[in-house]
Parts: C-alpha cells; sequence; structure tokens
RNA sequence: CGGGGCAUGGCGCAGUCUGGUAGCGCACCUGGUUUGGGACCAGGGGGUCGCAAGUUCGAAUCUUGCUGCCCCGACCA
C-alpha cells in the first residue's frame, strides 16, 4: 500500500480529552475517531489490527470446536422478558421503540436469544457437546465511558455459548474454552493470565478473567511469579482428549493468581515472597459456567439417553477484540508511539523513501515493494514528500514491526537500513540481505504465530 | 449516580477577570529554496467563539437556562 493512495489522518498533538496512553496513540496514529461518548468510528488503520485480532480469535475458537453464527444487534424486549433481565438489566441496556411501538433493544449481551436458537431446533443429547459463538458489536450504555475504546459504549465482542448435557460434560466444554483462550492471547503476542473470578450465585471453581498484565491496567492483581512464564499449548493440542485438556487446565489454575477482588491474603502469605507478583492488569477475557439460569426459565430441554427431557447446562466465554487493541497498546509501546506484536501489526513493513523524486531512490522502492509483496509482506510504502524526521516519526508512531529506510546516500554503496521497531536495533545492508531477513522473519513468525 | 473541570478554524492553546466586533503555533493551499531524525522564505484560505434567551449603543467576554465532552469515585467484555 502506497500511503499517498492510502487514509492515514495522524495528529501531531492528542486531543485533550485522551488521558491514557493507549487512546492517546489510537487517536495520534489515526485509529479511531470518537463520535459520541464511548462510541467510535474505526479508522482505516484501527480497522486493520482489529480484524486480525479477531481472525486469531475466531481461529482459535473454530479450532476449539466453536462453531460461528452471527447474530442481531437489534434485539425483542419479549426473549428478554422470558429470562426476567429486561427488568433486571436496569439503564446500562440501551431500549429503543420501532415504528409499531415494540418495545426493542440493542443487545448488550445474547444468552436470551442464542438459548432461543437452541431451543428451537435441538431435542437430543445426541447432538451435544454444541458450542455457537458469534462476533458481533454489543451495546452496554455504561454510566461512564472511559478510555477510548476500552471502555466504551459500543464494542465488538467475541460470546461463545456452551450447551451440554450434564455438569461433567459442560466442565469439560468449559475447559476446552480455557484452553483456547490461552492459544488465543499468546498468539495475539501477549501474555494473559488466567484469575479465579467470582462466580456469583452458581458457586464453583467455574469463573475465569484473563488480564493482559500493563501499569494502566483497572484492577490490581496478585500471582505467582510462574504464571508469567508458563508454556502454552499448542496449535496441535488435541480438543478431543478431556483428561489432556483437564490436565493442562489444572496446571494453569494450580499457582495462585487473583484480582483484588478475590484476593485472599492467607492464601498469599503462603506464596513465597521472592514469587509473589503484584502488578495491574485489564481484563481482556471471561469465561464462565452458569449452569441452568437461561435454559431453565426460557425452556432449553433436550432428551437425555433415559428419554426424559432435562435442561441443557450453558456456559459463555467473552472476549472483546475492540478492548484487546487497546490492551495491547497498553501493554507494548514507548515514547515514539505503538510497538505492534507481530500477529496483529497493520502492517509488517514501512517502507520508507528518504528522497521522493530521486530517480534511484524512488526505482529501488518501487522494486523492494515489489517484491515484499510478492513475498508475502504487508508494506506500507511511505511514498510522500515529507521529509524524513516525518517519515521515521510516523514509522515509530504506528509501529510497524520493520522500517526498511531507503536513500541516495546507502544506495550509492548499495545498501539500504533495515531497522527493528520492537528492539530499535538498525543495520546497514543490501537490499537483498534485506528482503531474506524480513521474508525469514515472516516464516518465522508464520510458523510461531500463525496457528 | 455523587464530586470536579472544560467547550474559541482540523489539533493544541491565548483572549473572558476589566464588554468595543477574534489571535498564536501546528496542519492545509500556491510559489521558491531545500532534503539521512518532525526545514526555511514569501504569499494565501479557513472560525455563526457549544446552543438558546436576556442585559447593553455594542457580548467570545456579563446573567440565566440547556447541551456536549473529559477527569476522580461506586459498577462493568
Amino acid at each position: 500500500m502506497r500511503l499517498s493512495d492510502y487514509f492515514l489522518p495522524t495528529l501531531k498533538e492528542a486531543p485533550r480529552e485522551a488521558e491514557i496512553v493507549s487512546h492517546r496513540l489510537m487517536l495520534r496514529a489515526g485509529m479511531i475517531k470518537q463520535q459520541a461518548a464511548g462510541i467510535y468510528s474505526w479508522l482505516p488503520l484501527g480497522l486493520k489490527v482489529m480484524r486480525k485480532v479477531e481472525q486469531i480469535v475466531r481461529e482459535e475458537q473454530n479450532r476449539a470446536g466453536a462453531v460461528e453464527v452471527l447474530m442481531p444487534t437489534i434485539q425483542s424486549a419479549d426473549l428478554w422478558r422470558e429470562s426476567g433481565r429486561y427488568d433486571d438489566y436496569g439503564k446500562e441496556m440501551l431500549r429503543i421503540e420501532d415504528r409499531h411501538e415494540r418495545p426493542m433493544l440493542f443487545g448488550p449481551t445474547n444468552e436470551e436469544m442464542i438459548t432461543d436458537i437452541f431451543r428451537s431446533y435441538v431435542r437430543s443429547y445426541k447432538d451435544l457437546p454444541l458450542n455457537l459463538y458469534h462476533i458481533q458489536w454489543k451495546f452496554r450504555d455504561e454510566v461512564r465511558p472511559r478510555f477510548g475504546v476500552m471502555r466504551g459504549r459500543e464494542f465488538l465482542m467475541k460470546d461463545a455459548y456452551s450447551f451440554d448435557i450434564d455438569e461433567a460434560s459442560s466442565r469439560a466444554a468449559y475447559y476446552r474454552m480455557f484452553v483456547s483462550y490461552l492459544r488465543t492471547f499468546d498468539r495475539l503476542g501477549v501474555t494473559a493470565i488466567p484469575m479465579r473470578a467470582d462466580t456469583g450465585p452458581i458457586g464453583g471453581d467455574l469463573s475465569h478473567e484473563f488480564l493482559i498484565l500493563a501499569d494502566t491496567g483497572e484492577s490490581e492483581v496478585f500471582c505467582h511469579a510462574n504464571m508469567l512464564s508458563r508454556a502454552v499449548p499448542g496449535s496441535d493440542v488435541d480438543y478431543s482428549n478431556d483428561a489432556l485438556i483437564a490436565g493442562i487446565v489444572e496446571d494453569w489454575t494450580s499457582g495462585y493468581a487473583r484480582t483484588d477482588e478475590m484476593h485472599d491474603n492467607e492464601l498469599w502469605q503462603e506464596v513465597a515472597e521472592d514469587d509473589r507478583v503484584q502488578a495491574r492488569g485489564i481484563e481482556v477475557g471471561h469465561i464462565f459456567h452458569f449452569g441452568t439460569k437461561y435454559s431453565e426459565p426460557m425452556g432449553a430441554k433436550v432428551a437425555g439417553p433415559d428419554g426424559k427431557d432435562v435442561p441443557v447446562q450453558m456456559g459463555s466465554y467473552g472476549i472483546g477484540p475492540s478492548r484487546v487493541v487497546a490492551a495491547l497498546i497498553e501493554a507494548s509501546h514507548d515514547d515514539a508511539g505503538i510497538i505492534w506484536p507481530a500477529s496483529v501489526a497493520p502492517f509488517d513493513v514501512s517502507l520508507i523513501n528518504l528522497r521522493q523524486g530521486d530517480e534511484a531512490t524512488d526505482a529501488a522502492c518501487v522494486t523492494l515493494h515489489g517484491d515484499l509483496m510478492t513475498s508475502g509482506l504487508d508494506v506500507l510504502y511511505d511514498d510522500t514528500d515529507n521529509r524524513a524526521g516525518g517519515k521515521f516519526a510516523l514509522a515509530d508512531l504506528i509501529g510497524v514491526p520493520w522500517q526498511l529506510i531507503v536513500g541516495p546516500r546507502g544506495l550509492k554503496e548499495g545498501k539500504v537500513e533495515l531497522k527493528n521497531r520492537a528492539s530499535g536495533e538498525r543495520e546497514e545492508i543490501s537490499m537483498e540481505s534485506a528482503r531474506n531477513v524480513l521474508e525469514t522473519w515472516r516464516v518465522d513468525m508464520r510458523a510461531r504465530y500463525g496457528g
């Protein structure tokens, strides 16, 4: 992509209202535009990153056996009356009326609707287990939206719902999602720690929040140091092996890891002092089992092996891709801008032409641009006639993994400069070597994060 | 929902106290000189000063009401 053909409205100074670093950087890098409190347009660069996040989430859901559907954003109030939540949900639910004065609502979540889909079609335990998910915009009329897309009113959420005949198989379904979340966040290039969460009235141990550590996180977290470096299951993990999956969850939940809400000081004291990590975290995922909370009142029943109907056991599993984008920035940036994990970077390479209009430099850039694209690399070619400093600043700001810098001075020696955004390392090498380094990186990256 | 703050070209701000018809930096347009870490010179375009009433000869400025947005706290993917 040539920058001169792209739409990348960057800002030198962030608007005053943006306080936290991810919000400031998203505005400055031209990723989002605020339209109202907690409501944003996604501009090309931001959309590109969010789509990559979404795709990784999707692939890992599919791998774990979940099946994608798409439910509407607008729902009828009737369904919510069945579960009793139409009255319970309160002002956070955006209620609207259609032209026939029928009460509708903009969905804050989809338990009711998915339960309705399930009960419409599934009659037998033989069709279980079943896990349906979708990735759709939600609206929650937060009292105080803040921090940009981190706590917006409108946000994108992947929500999966599992259906099982009994508690044991529901637990297995929960564990599969647990493991798929480990893999998802690993592929997103970030360490997300599962933490025991409040299960509410259902009780039990089946609710976890996944938190990314970042100084600006909203929750205080306490965990054992070894939670930060545990090996994540590979893409070949066998989701059909319940014992194996349970073992992974067992391993990941054996160490102490809790948010301030669930913190237990007595247990905390049992952790060796050197192993205690106290930090701040951003909640990016939440999974829980809720049994028959919706299936019972809504009549989602299936026939068991004995021919008798039983209400189905359910769980739900959420990840907010729009929030994840901001959380990744919170977790990875420096004074100059964003430092994207390779797997979600909007481009792989910023190709910087230091002297637009110079015949040899232009030609070298066009050649490199074509070659890199042929190698499967996504390149943003800065072909504008801005000065070098401005181009460097822009490349640093948008944070793509590599900067390939081409100018007449280097070209005289047959050299270009390759800079790694994360490490800051740079080297002057031949065009051929630069292509090789980038090609090798792409292959490694695909192997590491490609799933 | 309690507490605090802000609203003036696209962005950042000054001007408001003490009323006299709007200014600076960046960005943008034209021309020229430049070009390896956010250039320089010259010229230029763009603002019903959040909205509505009121006071006044005259309101960005004073008064009243409203709206929007942000921050802190209680709640949430």
